[in-house]
DNA sequence: ACCTGAACACCGTTCAAGT
DNA sequence: ACCTGAACACCGTTCAAGT
């Protein structure tokens, strides 16, 4: 059920591969596309270009490098939607954004951990901020709620990927977070968990991306309203 | 300047070792203390209670789910606090678990990316749920919250912890998120990035914690303002 | 029945040696 | 000068064999 180890090997290309950093974040591209992020490493894309690991580090100073290098290049593909008010606007860009990240398997959780600040990802972070500029919001809280947006869609769309890592479904089995805390729940009991006990069903009703849309929207409903703290810029 | 191999070592335990799932999650916690969590491998658990990795599998079911444990544990810690505004003791609580997060190398990151389920974290999850619920949020509202609340947390102790690993700190150095967004925004240039290129200063203000407490504060004021979805309840 | 040695199948990264 | 083979120092997980 398994390809043969190298999904872009020499039948693919029989002549001798030019070797550069965009050659390496293609063939990074294209084994994320195959096998997910977490296969992306770098003996298996030296092994795709037919050379050994080290020949790859001339061109990436190391694996979570190139994995931020994936995320930007799969990200400048995102278009700033145009019409509507500046609110749908925003809400459709981080649509786009977590679909994005939701059809590369692997790729949210490494997004939720790099912190990334290739050009693409700056883009987007530009045009979000332009946005709620657009709504009035002022620029200090406007960077600072872009943030908090960005990190939103990046959790949904990483605890979306959880399920089924390699096979359909798993019900049941680890990995179901949803079961593990319904399980969790149930084996603390009412008493040490008086509020969830009680609240159980609606505390774990929604998918997450149900979830998020709600937090966006939380989110900027509470941008407006939260003065920011005296400190402002520092030196 | 490494220390020997096995930390926790027969030099502190020169008689058999029980070994149990509570041994087994003790010298993690030793582990993690003296060189971080992603130091915490099922082999170094293992050497260091004198015995093979595989030993370490009869009681838990994966190097992640060691990890979870071990968060579970240093979560029991938490008390909540008891006087005060609802507001002002979700903001206690918050800013204990982010100092909890803080203290510990690597957990913060392990947080990020698990989802844990164990009984000390659903009685946080309860803790910050029934402080909500005390201000009167509505309990579908307040669980999406505390979800948000704690991500918003945990990121924060993720990205403090970025910068020197095992070094007292690299300024310029990769790690140093600040500096590689600042050279992102003046390798892109104004005209790619206009709104980031003119509120560049507001926009990198502010340390993690700075940014984390106000976002919350802004989804605290957000949240009593934004309804719900229509679904709400799912079978 | 319960535990574990040894093996399998990988990793990231470096550096001395080659072209 | 630039690239890379080979080595170093690890991993997680499994399973057959031992007690």
């Amino acid at each position: 059920m398994q390809a043969p180890t190298s999904p872009v090997s020499r039948r693919e290309r029989p002549t001798k591969p030019p070797l550069s950093k965009e050659a390496v974040v293609d063939v990074a591209i294209a084994l994320m596309r195959a096998e997910g992020l977490d296969r992306v490493t770098m003996r298996r894309v030296a092994a795709a270009l037919d050379t050994g690991p080290a020949s790859i580090y001339v061109y990436v100073a190391s694996t979570v490098a190139l994995h931020a290098e994936v995320l930007d290049r799969v990200v400048a593909d995102l278009a700033v939607p145009e019409g509507g008010a500046w609110q749908d606007r925003v809400q459709q860009l981080l649509h786009a954004y977590g679909a994005l990240l939701d059809t590369h398997r692997g790729l949210a959780r490494s997004a939720l951990v790099v912190r990334p600040t290739g050009p693409a990802m700056l883009g987007l972070f530009d045009a979000l901020l332009g946005l709620l500029l657009e709504g009035g919001v002022e620029p200090g809280r406007g960077s600072w709620c872009v943030d908090l947006l960005l990190l939103v869609v990046t959790a949904a769309a990483a605890e979306h990927a959880e399920p089924g890592r390699d096979d359909v479904d798993a019900p049941g089995e680890p990995g179901d977070g949803l079961a593990a805390v319904r399980a969790g729940i149930a084996a603390s009991g009412p008493d040490r968990l008086p509020h969830l006990a009680a609240h159980a069903d609606v505390a774990l009703s929604g998918t997450p991306w149900q979830r998020a849309g709600w937090q966006v929207q939380a989110i900027l409903a509470g941008a407006a309203r939260s003065p920011l703290p005296e400190t402002e810029v520092r030196p």
